[in-house]
DNA sequence: TTATACATTAAAATCGATTTTTATATAAAA
DNA sequence: TTTTATATAAAAATCGATTTTAATGTATAA
């Protein structure tokens, strides 16, 4: 009833066939960014009844968010025992990092001897870079621009290893993207995280890719990740998991 | 009340806290089993109400079991209109085989170049390999034992690159080992495939490993899913997604 | 004390009914 | 005829209550 009222109110305008996300989409987007935020402790238990008067919602779209959200491996289930916020050892961190430079080094490889729509893939890479430098100088000012960052940063690496030809490898890039946005979050919450300067490893990148050097390229990614993985260690005690 | 006598009944034997799985999690694996069987043609709209009647419980299960689903890839879901079984079209193995070959080189490298444990990684694949071929002798006249065939050589395939030191690249395997034997089984379905002789192969893949010629094992184990691949072309008409 | 059995509490898992949305069929207008 | 609106049916999604299981606390026996 309330939701057919809503539905009218935008369809008079235009009569595009919108469709309204479900409940449990709605909650599973916001549990994921929580949990990517660092906003939720790493090991705390995930209880349905909480979860329900905090997202005002029923059992179902509680339960069933929190299955999707197993498989980004931000939330682990125990069967019987319920839910909880996956764990974030340092160890795991390292296994992010190092299956990322594997992953993402054939991914950039194919997606540079992958000839079909080269040029069109090259100038979408200009002009993300462009609109990355950009969110980067804003931030400086207007630093609640920085989901707006996130999202131009992600796109830009996610283009990058895009064109393998292989949803698979699409989708392990993407998860190992999300895992290492985590600890970034992670660490911002327990040190006075710096956000340092990529602008210039972006750029370099960018521009191996289009001199077409692929051994330059890929050893370029690799430093930009190794460099700032160096940032993201969490060896304090409060990170080493229960 | 029912699930309380049956604790009971096994609890007087032993003081093991045993623990039931959920209805979630037994419906989850025969439904798995299913898809990876190929009895579910690609495509088929998955509808609660027929999954509750078939396996005899409620919503909650049923829509649980087929989220986690979800993240094998074995069934896709579109917002609102529910679940059915995933495409399978031949461009989708050739990402599936590509893709495994990519990770598997890496994971049988990195497993090769881990010293730590490497004597009772050695062993355990010569037990591995010995059972292989047992289960595969005995196929030849007990065809009904081709489910334990199925586990030992998963088993094989999945010891031979577990040893990367990253649970990433063991869950990257296991996903694509799944989809891969999918494959086999619809292929099966339509065509009148004719299971091969593997045995040479995986003695072959093992003695090379067992040398630790890196390069070897490694061309010898692409050799061996190119091999096998060539078997699973799924290019009759019934099999274009539509 | 320490361990074991039992009772209590809390939380997970499940059920069946209701609500909401989509798909299909039918009728009216261009 | 084709399109557009409306009514009906089917299915997905959700809700709230109940059942089942695990965790905790308490009393009793070794």
């Amino acid at each position: 009833m309330k939701k057919n009222i809503k539905k009218n109110i935008n369809d008079v305008s235009q009569n595009i066939d919108i469709t309204y996300p479900s409940t449990t989409y709605k909650i599973y987007n916001k549990l994921k960014k929580s949990l990517i935020g660092g906003d939720l402790t790493p090991g705390t238990k995930l209880k349905i009844d909480g979860l329900k008067k905090k997202y005002q919602t029923g059992t179902n779209p509680i339960r069933e968010s929190l299955t999707l959200l197993i498989a980004d491996d931000l939330v682990t289930k125990i069967d019987q025992k319920g839910f909880k916020v996956s764990e974030a050892p340092q160890e795991k961190f390292n296994e992010i990092l190092k299956t990322r430079i594997w992953i993402e080094s054939i991914a950039l490889e194919e997606s540079m001897q992958n000839k079909k729509g080269i040029n069109e893939w090259e100038e979408e890479l200009i002009v993300l870079n462009h609109r990355l430098q950009k969110a980067e100088r804003s931030l400086i000012y207007e630093p609640e621009n920085l989901d707006s960052w996130e999202m131009v940063h992600k796109k830009f690496h996610l283009t990058l290893v895009s064109r393998s030809k292989s949803s698979f490898m699409n989708k392990f890039c993407e998860l190992l993207y999300d895992q290492n946005m985590r600890y970034r979050y992670l660490i911002k919450k327990k040190k006075s995280y710096i956000k340092r300067k990529v602008t210039v490893e972006h750029k370099g990148i960018l521009d191996a890719v289009l001199q077409r050097d692929i051994n330059k390229s890929k050893s370029l990614l690799v430093k930009h990740y190794i460099t700032t993985s160096s940032f993201i260690t969490l060896n304090s005690p409060s990170f080493i998991s229960k």
